[in-house]
DNA sequence: TTTATTAACGAAAACGTTTTCGATTTGAGC
DNA sequence: GCTCAAATCGAAAACGTTTTCGTTAATAAA
């Protein structure tokens, strides 16, 4: 059982192999009668082309690698979903592999996506990456290359981001309003880049308002777990009594901040507030439900295929296209566990 | 910069296409000298192998498909993660697809795998799937296909499950032996075999102590969402208002239960105990923590791979291999929500 | 009738690898 | 020197497509 090739219709059909596939193809230089009598055919025995003769014949796979650090993860596995359904619809399948947040792995993962020759690569850097060889690697290569979320300026290629500096401002300064003066920062690794912004946007939020910076209010929070939220939660309120506001490096945190503070009889809102950033969807669920930062993940996967497809289409067009920083939009959501604006 | 091939090493070193070939591929007709002066050259020059034309040759590219109804879901995250670390462990790449519930995308999706000719279909249903064609057609070109969690037992493949009526049962008798005498249950969809059997687990329990089963106990969950849950907590109350223990199909649904119970002033598990399934890493994180059924998700997908990676393995021989039927066991977490046995 | 033009088709190369099978060389054994 | 076996190599086919470039046949123009 076989699967049936353009030989074999030929054949059948007592024409040339090229005859058959430039039917197909609906190319000019074949008679309406020819393409109507191999289309029949094509059809009856359920004709599909060998993919890997076409891939090896045209150059290409009509695929594309994904790495993200981690995928069980609310925010990544929104921004998979982005990306596969954008992908399906121009018609790219999408290899998923994950870094773990280890850069050796990272670098072993670009390998093996270069060596299976996919079209184009899309990556979220893991935390530990403080090294760019192997993403040069990709566009020495001549292959598009889209970051996203975790992203590394330097490097020359498109990337898909929020302005996380500017979000967290906006977080910290919503603080501020509703009335706190005394704001901690629970934030992410030192390296990462949104991490450091989110921290800075913060920082700036303090300055601009007249609040001194105080470095002991700052908690590093480097696997970003419901755990650690807890401790860095329990470890404040020891270290500071005078605290009235968090603003929090992720939700997934905040939550186990959350859990710590209303453990320990301290009042959300009304003693200490709390912010937290990416909006995930148990954030309105727990209470007091949370205040965030929303982080658009579909949609962030979405732009950064549309990205790469268009890299992709100029690539095959021989063009050079310039990298595009592509910025989404993020929004404050205001619920019960800051006050409400006096 | 095109990249090299076995031709232009073949060159170079005056000799044959064939040597180099086998030279790398550590051929025994081929002299020591030789071979290192070819493998010297390919790693100087840095020599990938064509991938889309070793698949074509080989007739296998190294690469499976999965297919799951939803990527965004602790669950199933979890299980992809499983499957590709262990498919990276044995050489394979995973493509995935979702079918988002839907029987006509998931048969879409199938024909889009089979035509970019992946070595291997994993796949957990949509809820909606009732037939069958698209699945018996992987099967019938030959292609080893693994069905995990969501599966038909129709079809004649291997599955990896876990024992969803015996896991149910034991939720509900640990109801029963906390105490409770009017067990409510939230179930899933009425399609999906793993929603049949909890409830049919939760039915055997009831009738194996001697509860009467009463189906206006029984509510239908066909989204299985947060808010299905608090929804059908707060029509159990007003509905029946003797209820002391509710079994529900799955965490992330009895999370929005025990909200709405806790808004409505119900004490759990003293009024209302609570059981979920799947055990949801927030189900320990809530207030109080969800007594729950633990659900191997890494664990499942791992074992979905292996079963699927000696499928390919018999087919490379063409051997004929045996459906398995690979059953994991699971797990009564207890916690808060449920009495402590007297 | 001849010439130019167009329509329709096909031969063949190319993509880069793997593998079969035959050819050559070498050395040992006698 | 001769035979045989082992060691080493390479020609060539094959995988199934795509595409370039000719070739032929049919039609129109002269």
């Amino acid at each position: 059982m076989k699967p049936v090739t353009l030989k074999q219709i030929a054949e059948t059909l007592g024409i040339s192999i090229t005859t058959v596939s430039k039917a197909l193809k609906d190319y000019p230089d074949v008679s309406k009668k020819t393409k109507a009598l191999v289309k029949d055919l094509a059809q009856t025995l359920n004709y599909k082309p060998n993919a890997f003769a076409v891939n090896l014949r045209t150059r290409e796979s009509k695929t594309i690698g994904l790495i993200i650090p981690e995928i069980v993860h609310h925010f990544f596995s929104s921004v998979i979903k982005g990306i596969i359904s954008q992908a399906e619809k121009k018609g790219y399948l999408v290899i998923i592999l994950q870094s773990n947040e280890s850069y050796e792995l990272e670098k072993k993962q670009i390998d093996l996506l270069l060596s299976k020759q996919v079209d184009g690569i899309l990556i979220s850097l893991a935390n530990g990456t403080a090294d760019f060889k192997h993403l040069n690697a990709i566009i020495a290569q001549n292959k598009p290359l889209v970051m996203f979320d975790k992203i590394a300026k330097i490097v020359n290629c498109s990337k898909v981001i929020i302005d996380d500096r500017k979000a967290a401002y906006v977080a910290t300064q919503h603080l501020v309003d509703t009335g706190c003066k005394r704001i901690a920062h629970f934030r992410g690794p030192l390296l990462p880049q949104n991490s450091i912004d989110r921290f800075l946007g913060y920082k700036k939020a303090l300055i601009d308002n007249n609040i001194a910076y105080d470095p002991s209010l700052v908690y590093i929070c480097n696997d970003m777990t419901f755990n650690e939220g807890e401790k860095f939660a329990k470890q404040l309120l020891l270290d500071h009594k005078d605290v009235d506001g968090v603003f929090i490096n992720t939700d997934l945190v905040a939550i186990g901040a959350i859990k710590e503070l209303n453990k320990s009889g301290i009042k959300i809102p009304e003693e200490i507030s709390v912010v937290g950033f990416s909006n995930w969807f148990m954030s309105s669920a727990i209470t007091p439900s949370l205040t965030t930062i929303d982080q658009p993940g579909f949609e962030m996967g979405k732009m950064a295929f549309k990205q790469l497809y268009k890299e992709l289409k100029a690539n095959k067009k021989r063009k050079k296209i310039k990298p595009k920083i592509i910025e989404l939009d993020t929004t404050l959501v205001k619920r019960n566990s800051t006050k409400t604006i006096i």
